[in-house]
DNA sequence: ATAGTAGGTGCACGATTGAACACCCAAGGT
DNA sequence: ACCTTGGGTGTTCAATCGTGCACCTACTAT
């Protein structure tokens, strides 16, 4: 059930906070905000915006965070053309593009790339390719693996149990290396700007 | 003054419980997160944090919030450095991806993809579309138009002094629109994520 | 007419919070 | 050999936090 119309409210103030301080305020804050009395009719606020998707509970069940549909604002004030059928209007808005393509900070690095080697993988040279390190990789996985003591983006193969670099354009050889190879992460994001 | 190297690994875990719970956790937690005994111990470590930008107080002074430089991210070289394997921050630049790819917020939108219209530009379907508005589009710019009341991302080309869409894929048709060419923006970026 | 429900008040309580202060100790600088 | 500094421990304390419960009051459906 679509949440009314004072919600949408409270939610606009809560989104208006969020933007200064990056959080879900206390339920006494929110008392502050909405003009509330009690603690309860906050929490109740909270509970009822859950529900929509808006906010959610930390793993930890401690806090509240914003939920999926949280930043759904930013496509929606685009107006867009009358009819707009469009699947971009309501798909999970991760603003925050670090947000959708990092999942573990610290183990994460970008390493720019260099070469064609990927190119009918729709990876460009000068692409930034987003690696997970630490992570168990796996055939037909993007990996970065150490080779001459370079990194080289290829797509992880197996041939007769051993591993092999596969290259995603025919011009380019499978490696299959001698000894062990060494593979210094997965690759599981991809950025590209387009110059302007 | 570059925070040392156990502040880095801290920080790391920071991060990391940024990702879930979108907050920076209470002094307490902060504890068990490093394994601190103290209080006191985070509470300084979080000092030291702010006087490298990586978090701030909330404008109310009451809690904690990621800084401008939360969320960078290593950026390695595409040589590996000698000594290896940790910590691939070496001389690396630090790197944001949303300043990277992003550079007037209020006016970009992403829009994921649908399609491989523009396959043989290494766009494929279901990666995200970073689109800028407002932006004046010209000859050989990517854009995302509006034609038949949906997205399209096509190059935009010139032809006879008209502007025409060109696919990137030979199984596509160049549209020649009749009236007007209704542009909604201009393709600066892409970010794609390999699902694991 | 009445019952149910949604949004809100008011309050009491135990848990959690951040601030403050005294102290420890290993590493460096001089 | 001395002292300073930085990272960390241990403890106390008042403020704030979220929860639970009882109650109120429109609006709505029957």
């Amino acid at each position: 059930m679509a949440e009314n119309e004072k919600d949408r409210d409270y939610l606009g103030r809560l989104q208006d906070y969020y933007v200064d301080s990056k959080r879900i305020p206390s339920l006494q804050r929110v008392c502050e905000l909405m003009g509330f009395a009690s603690k309860t009719a906050a929490k109740k606020l909270l509970l009822r915006l859950e529900n929509e998707g808006f906010v959610e509970r930390t793993p930890d069940d401690d806090a509240w965070m914003p939920g999926s549909r949280f930043f759904e604002r930013a496509l929606a004030d685009s107006h867009v053309p009358a009819g707009m059928p469009v699947a971009a209007e309501n798909g999970a808005e991760p603003f925050m593009l670090d947000d959708y393509v990092v999942k573990t900070p610290s183990r994460t690095v970008m390493i720019p790339v260099k070469g064609d080697s990927m190119i009918d993988a729709g990876i460009h040279s000068g692409d930034i390719a987003v690696v997970e390190r630490g992570t168990g990789a796996s055939k037909g996985d993007f990996v970065v693996a150490i080779v001459d003591n370079e990194f080289t983006l290829k797509e992880l193969g197996l041939e007769r149990g051993r591993f092999i670099l596969i290259p995603h354009n025919p011009a380019y050889p499978v490696i299959r290396p001698q000894g062990e190879l060494e593979i210094f992460g997965v690759m599981v994001g991809l950025v590209r700007r387009y110059s302007h």
